[in-house]
DNA sequence: TAGGCCATCTGGTCCT
DNA sequence: AGGACCAGATGGCCTA
C-alpha cells in the first residue's frame, strides 16, 4: 500500500479505538445505576444490556 | 483445553 | 473527501 493510503488506515484505527473507548464509557456507565446485589464481578456487556432491560421493565411495572 | 469475553484491525456503507 | 458507524475476522486472556 501507498504511503498515505497506510498513513489513513492508522487514522482510521486510531478513530475506531476511540470509538470504542467512548461505547465502553457508556457500557461502564450504565453498569453502575443498575442494582447488582452481591455480586462482586462486573457485569459482561451483554449482560448489562439483559440486566438493564429487566431492570427497566421492573421499574415500570412497579410505576403502574 | 474449550468457551466466553474482549480489543483491535479492516473494508463497506452512510452521513456531513 | 473524510469521519462515523457497523459487522466480520482474528488473536489474547481467563476460567470452569
Amino acid at each position: 500500500l501507498a504511503r498515505a493510503q497506510k498513513r489513513r488506515r492508522l487514522a482510521a484505527n486510531a478513530r475506531e479505538r476511540r470509538r470504542m473507548l467512548g461505547l465502553n464509557l457508556a457500557f461502564d456507565r450504565l453498569r453502575s445505576v443498575i442494582p447488582t446485589l452481591e455480586c462482586d464481578k462486573k457485569l459482561s456487556k451483554s449482560e448489562t444490556l439483559q440486566m438493564a432491560q429487566i431492570y427497566i421493565s421492573t421499574l415500570t411495572e412497579i410505576l403502574q
